[in-house]
DNA sequence: CGGAATGTCAAGCCACTGTTTGAATTCCGT
DNA sequence: ACGGAATTCAAACAGTGGCTTGACATTCCG
């Protein structure tokens, strides 16, 4: 299929408007929300400073929409990843799967580590009013606990989402401190070597042997 | 013993100097360094903006210092339970003296949950230069080393190093997300039987039984 | 008492923030 | 080619940031 027409004007619009998203999105990543300028985010991006507010209305709005965006890539990501289990998947493979989109941006880079820092820090500073994803993050929960409570039998729901959001915490760690950085510089075997047995093994628990 | 002199002059000025310290430590533990301003501080602790420039010289070492503070208090407490473990412990006993700290600061909030929220923020963004530390954070790893190894005979240290690492993201992460939050509303016993499980868990790893 | 040391305060300085404005530019439709 | 919509731009705006200044207050010491 052909595109219809050739409205220069409005690519250029759409080009800037994204270049402005994806800048936005980076420095989020590296400084948190509150660390970003408008004029760096321009600068970076090669636009005038009203770009923004002609664009997208406010610093914040630019932001909030650079946000959303990288957070429904994620959700979308986790989803597929925890989907394609079968439902008698081992903890081993469960840990893999719910690992995955973290470690493939740490080996990645660049913008699918800015991805997943940027959602690392919205977890830490949750903004208001993301009823339009509450679905998807429904969706990721459950199926974690989906293809989780065949292997942890002797474990309740509510224990389950907690154990879950234990090792999304400890991704979201990765995502942000410097051991995170160390990982990235390791191969992709070795990531999951090392990091694969401490998730499964967060899932898994380890209560002390009852008398 | 007894004060040699009563100089009054100085004990205000150590009381002004302590009021920002502390002042500075609670907003850097809510907001990060970075959103953290001048006015505010000295606005929280009766001074005024000129205070920090006289007492510290400038914002930046005011936050320092907070910071030192904090770090050196959460070292110290946590070589303390660490060292005061048998070789013998177990790895339940392990993960209940690694997770006790922020498990007490979350339980007893207030400024105690503040140096442990301040704590983990630089986990994330490590400052330059803090030579003078590095000792209690060596003792600190091998302190735990020393407990975990005895459990975990088949891990090589360099991992024991990671998991202890990986633990101490995971505790750093509840401190700053608002499942800590939710976790802090729950009774110690509570708070315990969740998540000591999960740091065991995380320290023993688990491995796909292999052959 | 008088000078020095110590601390506090209100005011102001300058750099930088997000945002707005009005003109200039580019490009489509006619 | 012309009108007009879409986009870009330099300049300016008000607000706030950290920091300094110079005057004032208090206390110590000779």
């Amino acid at each position: 299929m052909r595109v219809e027409k050739a409205d220069l004007r409005r690519e250029a619009g759409q080009r800037t408007r994204d270049g402005l998203q994806t800048a936005a999105l980076e420095l989020i990543a590296q400084r948190g929300q509150e660390g970003v300028t408008l004029r760096e985010i321009t600068d970076r991006a090669g636009a005038n400073v009203a770009a923004v507010s002609y664009h997208f209305g406010s610093l914040k709005k630019l932001c909030d929409a650079a946000i959303e965006h990288a957070l429904e890539r994620y959700l979308d990501d986790k989803i597929r990843e925890l989907d394609s289990l079968s439902p008698t998947a081992t903890l081993h493979e469960v840990a893999v799967a719910f690992a995955r989109p973290m470690m493939r941006a740490l080996s990645a880079g660049g913008q699918d580590l800015a991805v997943m820092r940027t959602v690392a820090r919205v977890g830490i500073d949750p903004p208001q009013g993301w009823d339009r994803l509450d679905d998807k993050f429904d969706r990721s929960r459950r199926g974690a606990v989906r293809v989780l409570a065949p292997n942890l039998p002797g474990v309740d729901e509510e224990e389950l989402i907690f154990r879950t959001r234990c090792a999304a915490g400890l991704l979201n760690w990765l995502a942000l401190a410097p051991i995170g950085t160390e990982l990235a510089a390791l191969s992709a075997e070795q990531i999951e070597r090392q990091l694969v047995p401490v998730v499964a093994g967060a899932f898994r628990g380890d209560t002390p042997t009852g008398h």
